[in-house]
DNA sequence: CTGACGGGTTGATCTCAATCAAGGACAACA
DNA sequence: TGTTGTCCTTGATTGAGATCAACCCGTCAG
């Protein structure tokens, strides 16, 4: 596990131009507590795959995304994977009241950080109601989408998982500003399969189809949606 | 839906001596705003199989589970049903930042609830972080349980999800006072098969494996581990 | 240029849980 | 007492997705 400090070479990007802020925690604080808060964090870059934090492993710092995408996952003893999703710039990493990580974090591509001791930041934040009322609110949002990821898992088929799977995913990135023509999708097949309740091969036959069916194209990089509202009925279950 | 408010008939059950304080948000607060919230909130009941709210309309209020189970489902269009969790006394139903109610809520057998008119709670929390803190954390340890079930969903047997199933509700019972030999299953086979991702006949025969197996005995109102630790390592996922 | 490797696709076969179907236990009620 | 309905169980069969296996393609090291 490497963590490396943005140091001496890079600029310090403050927090008043950050452009996680709007969707982050952040959003709650006025100038000068952001920079009260800005005091307290510090910037830092994980390299592709490089774990951030370990399930089981103490909590010690939470973390608000900056830049790039993580999988959030849990292991069974015999390394079954479940990956209880993915996170994006603006989430936030971290349970006050639970001592221990839930679950691992990995970077998908390069990743950065604000990174919080747990400590301070409980501490800033046991005055600041608004604060805390945000945190209830990305707690509630994220609650609401694990308990549509549970539909997703409980009672979909895998066409319709991959293709709720691809709007839930196109909606989120718009939702932070990165809508776009082609959906670019940086995790990797296997990485889509622990997600969805599938295997790698699937995926795969699934994704094969979508595009065989025209719903998709898919690229390196990504996919576009050549008939969104089609795959946006699979996704809503009106098979 | 019916809703009965306990009326001139019964006792007033102060908050004082409520049986479900200690494990619901009112543990975050003293005694004299217990009385501030006790004012605002109303004791509700509703019958066996009675709907509290329903997914996608408007949240007015919030509520603390006083007694009872609850069922709280999502549901496709065409009537797939995923149970994303069981209510019990203690649990807080109902989100701040989210206008709708995310899923719908049906009592198993009798439940008492304490209800919040909305305005007035959120009103009341503001200047209360440390209420505000106590839900973060409740909607914290929701969240670990969401993604936990989530790998239930994801990556177990049907085996396995019926023994994960059972000692996890064996853990919560026993987490409010409520342990004791049989472990009772107040809800249906079908519940259970919503709940697990599986179907009614599925359930049903892994049952039967299991208490064949000697892991468990079967009773109409419930049942009883025999066998705690195999159930456990089949929970765990050591096959 | 060649071989090894990681990531992805596709085909053949198998298996676990779904589906289809029947019947049992029990309570409510006429 | 028989009738009806709800809930649960069990058996037979099917099927969606897992597993096993082969292969493709691009990249990178030697």
């Amino acid at each position: 596990m490497k963590i490396s400090v943005l140091g001496e070479g890079m600029h310090f990007r403050s927090c008043h131009d950050c452009t996680a802020r709007g969707f982050a925690i952040c959003a709650a604080l006025d100038k000068t507590e952001l920079r009260e808060l800005a005091q307290l964090s510090r910037h830092v870059r994980f390299e592709s795959g490089a774990t951030v934090f370990a399930q089981a492993n103490i909590a010690t710092s939470f973390f608000s995304v900056h830049a790039g995408t993580l999988r959030l996952y849990k292991l069974l003893p015999d390394s079954r994977r479940q990956i209880v999703g993915f996170a994006l710039p603006g989430d936030f990493l971290g349970l006050p009241g639970l001592p221990h990580h839930e679950f691992s974090a990995d970077a998908v591509g390069r990743v950065t950080l604000c990174q919080f001791p747990k400590e301070s930041f409980a501490t800033f934040a046991e005055k600041r109601p608004q604060l805390l009322r945000r945190m209830v609110e990305l707690a509630g949002h994220e609650l609401a989408r694990a308990h549509e990821h549970m539909v997703l898992l409980g009672r979909r088929s895998a066409e319709e998982k991959i293709a709720s799977f691809l709007i839930g995913w196109r909606d989120r990135l718009s939702g932070i500003g990165r809508g776009g023509e082609i959906l670019p999708l940086p995790m990797k097949r296997l990485d889509i399969a622990d997600h969805l309740g599938l295997t790698i091969e699937t995926v795969s036959r699934t994704f094969s189809k979508l595009e065989r069916d025209g719903v998709i194209q898919t690229f390196a990089s990504g996919v576009v949606l050549l008939d969104a509202p089609r795959a946006e009925a699979l996704s809503a279950g009106v098979s």
